[in-house]
DNA sequence: CCAGTTGAACTGGTAATACCAATTCGGAGC
DNA sequence: GCTCCGAATTGGTATTACCAGTTCAACTGG
């Protein structure tokens, strides 16, 4: 859609990370030289350096010229971005990894604290402003699926950015790429869109306050209850798809666990 | 070093990476094709598009099949390993990026106040006890300043561990990387060895009374003074490395600022 | 017999070329 | 004026060849 996904290049990468996700190829191991290699997966050397290139710059293998490629520890080298590849992967090997996500709700969670934090103290007049026009945004497109998830996106951009701290507003895109990356995760982080208002304009009445101490303990209280919700519906998604891999009875269209009334 | 830096597609991806960070190729632009654009720089097409593919991951070209390679707002969708270049950038260019520093060690105490938190709540006493040999071995290395920093982020890496969230730990590759990349930043936030010792210490005797609330606070305060001296000893390199850019007067030695005793 | 050196056979890095696939855009035809 | 089609341009892939480090075993000299 946005970009050109599913190239021979990805494909190969989505081949090799798999295989040293779940440990196949355990950290340590020699990858087969670049021209075997490629010759297995049935592309070319060069397409195969792409994929290789990718994995390179997640911190899943490190090039040494000369010698060759060598698989390492994702835990202590991976990036951040491997999250969502993590949880692909436990989706498509049938159970979902909900400890994964309760930890990346979790993280979300006390990132939003921290941010609404910096936020009460360095907020310009013009910034709450703006927040608050866009809350009200908001409210006029709530039947829009569609439309409230972007604007849903960019109040989270507006509130990062008004904290004032360039490594957060870019830790900001890093995190909103990896759920945005695979399109089932984006359905199931839409949650109840009444909720959702109600939570926003809870945090930006208590914001107004400006009283950082206590605004970081009731964003994340005030947050809580959303990602539990989150969770929830992630569950429902295992079911559902679980259903429909062993369609031992009539699974419901997986639409119906993407709708978000 | 330990990689095989500078190869002639990471000098491609620096330059482009540079005029995109610094506004010279701003927003919008639409790249010149491949064929072109790889002339111009003098490597091969293969070369300049492993560079392309390089920007792409960092979220600063979008590359549209049979359109060409647009470039991108880097504070919409760059990648939080863009710090890294930020600051060498700015630095390159004469002034050094006190706010960028500032904001990442602001992040750093944020962050660190939260895994505390959560490492209070959910450390075993395995983990506990992991923790205090390896300060004492820390304490026992404090005259050999690079096996002393490999200890010091071993132990943060315990840490992280310790507070059982795996997006935490991969976020803490993902920060770690970006400040190792370049020497320079390592060295300078090599502060004084005897200071870090203690606040370690004191955090984990704060740490082992388990009071997740209040710990974040000390947590935070604790690493307060520790950033202020890094934000010091950054200040004192840029005016170093100022020196020996327009030597107006005789430069100390950059050792000088590079000590860590 | 051992230590040191050298060089072939790996490895990854780069280049040049050709062709495929997707998008764009202008002109032919309606 | 609108629609549609196709040439031109863009990125994607494959093939081939060669360069540059690394390894390691055979060879040489002691």
């Amino acid at each position: 859609m946005t970009t050109s996904k599913r190239s021979a290049a990805d494909e190969a990468a989505d081949l090799l990370r798999k295989e040293i996700l779940t440990g196949e190829l355990p950290a340590g191991t020699m990858l087969p030289g670049e021209r075997d290699l490629s010759e297995r997966l049935g592309v070319s050397r060069l397409t195969l350096r792409s994929a290789l290139a990718n994995l390179q710059a997640q911190g899943l293998i490190e090039k040494v010229h000369g010698a060759g490629n060598r698989v390492l520890d994702y835990r202590e080298s991976g990036g951040i971005e491997l999250i969502a590849h993590l949880a692909r992967l436990a989706m498509d090997g049938g159970d979902m990894p909900m400890k994964l996500f309760a930890d990346l709700l979790e993280f979300r969670r006390l990132i939003a604290g921290e941010v609404l934090g910096l936020v009460a103290q360095r907020a310009t007049p013009d910034e709450l402003q703006g927040l608050r026009l866009h809350l009200a945004g908001m409210r006029s497109v709530l039947d829009e699926p569609e439309t409230f998830m972007l604007a849903d996106l960019q109040f989270a951009r507006l509130l990062v950015r008004a904290a004032h701290n360039l490594t957060l507003e870019l830790l900001y895109n890093t995190v909103q790429r990896v759920i945005m990356e695979y399109s089932e995760l984006e359905a199931a982080f839409a949650v109840n869109r009444h909720a959702t208002m109600q939570t926003y304009e809870g945090l930006l009445h208590i914001l107004e306050k400006r009283d950082p101490a206590q605004l970081k303990q009731l964003a994340v209280a005030a947050l809580e209850p959303l990602d539990r919700r989150t969770l929830d519906r992630l569950a429902e998604l295992a079911r559902t798809l679980d259903g429909a891999r062993t369609p031992h009875d009539d699974a419901v269209p997986s639409a119906a666990a993407t709708e978000t009334t």
